[in-house]
Parts: structure tokens; C-alpha cells; sequence
RNA sequence: CGGGGUGUAGCGUAGCCUGGAUUAUCGCGCCUGGUUUGGGACCAGGAGAUCAUAAGUUCAAAUCUUGUCACCCCGACCA
């Protein structure tokens, strides 16, 4: 998908738009929506999952980031820091700085929350009772960026994050096994996107995470990679940076183990680099925020009361099913209509007129395949479109996948290897010697970067690296990433 | 942070090279009235722009010069 596209859908869909400031966007309601919705999915399964919902402060005192960064490299370059609090008015009556109102310690928005967060969990954690500690925030993050992208890679966006502490590995790795099946379910099953996952490399890992497991996709047409979902192994980092300390049974002090997570509004983006065609955006029914658009036909000789009253009939009935209908009654032609709601991706659209009404029948068009039918209203037809709402489900996922499928290539060669990078990219499937030294040299030569190390048995094969011939136990996944 | 580009009404734009017949063009959208409505309706009327900003050149600047700001694109960066 072009860029220019890409943001047109965006903006003519309503789902955001530019604001005045270089990187951050405003979210309109019908995006919101998506994200509320999104949101309701994930928040759903952590609360399963023991999780509870907690907020910490948007800004986090320098000092914490330094005692983090005596183990781990940090955001330094993406800040946003809150250094004066006061303005005044000048002879020119404008407001400036009030350079006194300095602070001594300045404040950092959040870029993530693990700094403040363990520095908390000292004052929570003491015992081995204490455990475990689940707890998610929803809320925004800044991360100043040079290069933007809307919904991509914003200077500002939301996000969920989760953040756990266990009194042993063996726990802390359960629960990402745990993280790892939510996020594999909200992909796959609720977003209908298809993902390969893996590993981060050292390289491309969390700093002060000792893994971190990804969920990446690529778009359809340019074949760039987009992260998904990111979970973290924080081990002992953060409790050992922080000095949180809990007593164990024996009465001897240990530190504890942790992890992270977090989806953001970057799945909204992804969405739509996936799921589009000439017609704009298919919105996948499980987090459409219309999953049933109803355009009445309403002629110079037709009797509006007995169309809205079949419709209205219709619509109660749909609302039983928790169905999220709307019938679009204002002035517009229908042929404005249909082209609208195809555009902002709305799954099932049923179109109403004297002409069904006199049959006992409505005209239904699926947004994926655009073919129009004819149901009759009988006691099933909630039944019908469900399994209309589910059929959609799968079928973008499938298409997406075949997308996918694609784009994959598996390659042997290097030189093969810079030609598709440069030309026609995707995710290419290569052996690679574990070096980091090799991945700099690739990623200088080709710009492709590792974008995971998949761990399911059909990678797994000894082969030669692409880059140095040395030997290796299985392929890796290449690409360039947005 | 480097390179390039753009800034004219809510949006997209013409005019800029070659300064003056500009009352700043056109399309979409918006408002009023009417006729319409089965794949982006039509007619009539109307509102809406200190041409990003500051300074300079000139009898005269949207147009030329310089600075500033903002945004977009391409790189570097992006746990």
C-alpha cells in the first residue's frame, strides 16, 4: 500500500488525522472506536489472566532513569523532559519560560513505565507471599521520533502494558507463555491478521530485557514488516537495578523475576495496511464498530413510515444478538452510501426498499467478496448473519494469509537475498551464524534487519549463514520493518 | 540530525518561471430553496482566503530576495 493511500484511508475513514504538532495525531471517534473496542478484547483476557488494572504517573523523576541506566542503555534520544513549570508574559506580551522556576530534578514523560513501576514494586514486595504481582496500565507513551508514520510510529500513542513480578524464572517464564497465547489469540482470532513470532536477536532486543518474543506481520504490498505485540523477559534486570528485594521461606533475601508486555495503537495502523482493497478499508467484524450498516431506499412514491418500520423491526432483532447494527437514514443518495461504508470497512450491508419489504426479503453484501444476496426473513436470519460476521472473520484472515504466504521466500543465496530485499521484499527465510557482527554487516549492506527468531520445529534445520557460511542450526526471519 | 520538497478557503488545487488587466482560478465539501434518491444526484442562489510568517527590492509582490516557522518525502535513529 502507498503511503498517500495509506493516510487517505486514514483520514477519509475518520478514523485519525494530522494534528498541529509534527508526530501526533488525533484519534476521531470512529477510530477510537476501534481502539475501545480492541481495548475491551485484551483487557477482557488480562483480567482472566489475574491481571489488574493500576495507574502510574505520565512524568518519571531523571533520577530513576539514571539508576537504570547504570545496567541498561535507555530511551535517551526519544525523550520528551519537563524542565520548567512556570510561564510569563514579556514587554512584547508574549508568554516565555520562567527560567526560575527551573526544577532540580527533571522530569521525564514516560517512554515506558518498567522504571517508576519497579521502583514501586520496592516498596510492594517483601515477602515470597507477595507473589505474583500482575498488574497492566492503559495509557499513552511518548517517544519522540524523527521519522513518523500515523498510527505507526508515532511521537505519541496509547498502549496497554502489562508488567509482572515472580518469585522465581520458572514462573516469570510461565506467565509469558500465558502473555504469548493472549496476544497469539487477539492476532489471529480477533484482528484476523497473520503473524510470525519469534525472538528478537540481542541486537534488536528490549535493552533491559533478557529476551523478547515478537509478533510481527507484513504489509501487502511493500512487504514491510510491522511489530504487533512485544513480551519481556526482565529476569533479575529491573529487580536488581532497583534493589527489590523480597524473603523466601528460608528467611533469605532474593531478588525477584520479572516480565512485560504491551499491544498499542499501532494495531490500528496494521489493520489497515492488511486489510484493504480498491474499495478501502475491511474491518475485521469482531472489532468493527459497525458490524451491520442498513441503507434505506426511500423513492418519491414510497411509504417511508412502512420502510423504517420493517427496518426498525430489523434492526430490534439484530440488537438481540448483540449485533452492532445502524441504519443510515439521512439525505444522502444510496449509491453515496454504499461507497462511504465500503470505504470505512463496515462488514455486512443490508439494503432496504419497498421492493424487499413486498418479498419478506433484504439485500445483503458482504464487504469482503462485495457479492450481493438475497435472504429471506425468516426466524433464522440472526443465525444467517452471524455466520455471515464469522465467515468474514476467517476469510480476511485467509486472505491475508495467502498475502502472506506470498511474500515469504526462502533463500540460500546472498545475492538472491539482496535482490529481493531491494526489489520485492517480504520475509525471507534465512540461515544465520547467531553473530551480531554478521547482522550489523547484513543490515549495512541490505538494510534488512532480523526481525525474529522463530522457534517452531519446521525453521529448525542445519544449514550454512547467508552472510558468512558459518554453520547454523536454523533459519532466521529477514525483512525491512516500518 | 543530514538531503530534498511544499505552504493559496474545511480539503484538494490554478496562478509564481516572465511582478501590473486578480475583483486570486477550479473541483469537493458547507449553507438556503426546490426537484431527487436501487452504485458517489441535479438546478438556482450564497457564505468562506490578511496567498505560512517577518523583513527587503519596487510606483506596484501570491509572484523576486533573505530570514524564520510548520509540515511532507528520502536517509541516519527507532529499546
Amino acid at each position: 500500500m502507498e503511503d498517500k493511500k495509506y493516510i487517505k484511508l486514514i483520514t477519509s475513514t475518520e478514523i485519525a488525522e494530522y494534528s498541529n504538532i509534527k508526530g501526533f495525531m488525533i484519534l476521531k471517534p470512529y477510530g477510537y472506536k476501534i481502539w475501545e473496542n480492541i481495548k475491551k478484547i485484551i483487557n477482557k483476557m488480562l483480567i482472566k489472566n489475574k491481571y489488574k488494572n493500576v495507574y502510574f504517573p505520565l512524568l518519571i523523576p531523571k533520577n530513576l532513569f539514571d539508576l537504570e541506566n547504570k545496567y541498561i542503555k535507555t530511551f535517551s534520544k526519544e525523550c520528551a523532559i519537563v524542565t520548567h513549570t512556570k510561564l510569563i508574559v514579556n514587554k512584547k506580551n508574549k508568554l516565555i519560560i520562567d527560567k526560575r522556576s527551573k526544577l532540580n530534578e527533571f522530569l521525564i514523560i514516560r517512554p515506558t513505565s518498567e522504571t517508576i513501576i519497579w521502583n514501586t514494586f520496592n516498596k510492594w514486595i517483601k515477602s515470597y507471599r507477595d507473589f505474583p504481582i500482575l498488574i497492566n496500565q492503559w495509557c499513552n507513551i511518548i517517544r519522540i521520533e524523527m521519522r513518523n508514520k500515523m498510527l505507526i510510529r508515532n511521537s505519541e500513542f496509547l498502549w496497554q502494558e502489562g508488567h509482572s513480578a515472580h518469585i522465581n524464572e520458572k514462573d516469570a517464564l510461565l506467565e509469558i507463555n500465558k502473555i504469548k497465547y493472549l496476544y497469539k489469540k487477539l492476532i489471529k482470532y480477533y484482528l484476523s491478521i497473520p503473524y510470525i513470532s519469534g525472538y528478537k536477536t540481542d541486537k534488536e532486543k528490549f535493552a533491559g530485557a533478557k529476551f523478547t518474543y515478537t509478533f510481527e506481520t507484513i504489509t501487502k504490498n511493500k512487504g514491510k514488516f510491522i511489530q504487533l505485540a512485544t513480551i519481556h523477559f526482565l529476569s533479575q534486570i529491573f529487580s536488581k537495578a532497583f534493589n527489590v528485594k523480597y524473603i523466601n521461606k528460608e528467611n533469605i533475601q532474593e531478588y525477584p523475576w520479572g516480565t512485560s508486555c504491551g499491544v498499542s495503537t499501532r494495531l490500528i495502523g496494521a489493520l489497515i495496511m492488511i486489510h484493504n482493497d480498491d474499495h478501502g478499508l475491511i474491518l475485521p467484524p469482531k472489532i468493527a464498530p459497525i458490524q451491520v450498516i442498513i441503507i434505506p431506499i426511500i423513492r418519491k412514491d414510497t411509504n417511508k413510515n412502512k420502510v423504517f418500520n420493517f427496518i426498525n423491526f430489523i434492526k430490534k432483532n439484530l440488537k438481540k444478538k448483540k449485533i452492532k447494527v445502524k441504519c443510515d437514514n439521512t439525505s444522502k443518495t444510496p449509491g453515496y452510501k454504499f461507497y462511504k461504508y465500503e470505504n470505512m470497512g463496515v462488514p455486512i450491508r443490508i439494503t432496504i426498499g419497498e421492493y424487499e419489504i413486498n418479498k419478506n426479503i433484504i439485500e445483503i453484501t458482504r464487504r469482503d467478496t462485495l457479492k450481493k444476496r438475497y435472504l429471506y426473513i425468516k426466524k433464522n436470519l440472526n443465525k444467517k448473519i452471524l455466520n455471515i460476521l464469522n465467515n468474514i472473520q476467517k476469510n480476511i484472515y485467509m486472505i491475508a494469509e495467502k498475502n502472506m504466504k506470498k511474500k515469504t521466500y526462502i533463500i540460500d543465496n546472498y545475492n538472491e537475498f539482496k535482490n529481493k530485499i531491494s526489489t520485492n521484499r517480504g520475509l525471507i527465510l534465512s540461515h544465520w551464524d547467531n553473530n551480531t557482527k554478521t547482522e550489523f554487516k547484513i543490515q549495512e549492506e541490505t538494510k534488512a534487519t532480523i526481525r525474529c527468531i522463530p522457534k517452531k520445529n519446521k525453521f529448525k534445520e542445519i544449514g550454512k549463514c547467508i552472510y558468512s557460511g558459518k554453520k547454523s542450526k536454523q533459519r532466521v526471519v529477514f525483512g525491512k520493518s516500518y
